[in-house]
DNA sequence: CCAATATATCCGTAATTCCGAATATACGAA
DNA sequence: TTCGTATATTCGGAATTACGGATATATTGG
């Protein structure tokens, strides 16, 4: 089921505030816990843990398990196109969708 | 309802293969008209008029009317950003998509 | 006014996506 | 093993989106 990226499932994937925001946070910290985007984004964990299923899924974000947190990342593997595309988002959507840079809590 | 461009609803208008394919034809053609899609796109002309429509909506592309017929292209006054959002997806959409920039046919 | 062509809109239905509480799983520490 | 924390998955229902045939509208030519 992991279908190769295509430039219409990486516009689905972006294509909704709330996973948008998670590949936002990820863009500028190179790597991010859950429990970060947890708080950084009000919605319920398990909306956001279902959210970054979606993204693993779509090989646009990897993650590494360190004891019980998990790290996410942008796919370091990401065509040169795609990684465009959201690096062109990152800033307008930063403002549209209120999003300020947050201090590593935890972890 | 004309709410101003955000990045997530530019993605959300590109998140569909038949909305991409109708936005890559208009990069590459400045300005194509509606037969002209609906024979290069293989889908009825309702459906291609109905997404034709919604990205009017989102301000993503205008037209222009000569007679009969309507001439779209993509939106003059498009942010920076989503611009080179466009143009970055074009080219691996227009294959992955199996866009053949078409001859002009009709107008 | 009428017919023909190009395009848009309506509308009922099907398909997809989203939500979040509840529950399950994974891991470290004691 | 048992508990606590972090994260993932399940599941049923709500909401959104997509589809395309039928129909409406607009425009030109006769």
């Amino acid at each position: 089921m992991a279908t190769t990226l295509s430039a219409t499932k990486l516009c689905k994937c972006l294509g909704d505030d709330l996973r948008l925001s998670l590949v936002c946070l990820m863009d500028v910290q190179r790597e991010i816990c859950v429990c970060d985007l947890v708080d950084a984004l009000d919605a319920p964990q398990s909306t956001i843990s279902r959210h970054l299923a979606q993204l693993r899924q779509c090989e646009l974000v990897v993650a590494r398990r360190q004891g019980t947190w998990m790290h996410y990342r942008l796919n370091p593997e990401l065509p040169e196109w795609a990684l465009t595309v959201i690096e062109t988002l990152a800033e307008p959507a930063r403002t549209q969708l209120g999003l300020r840079t947050p201090a590593p809590v935890c972890c």
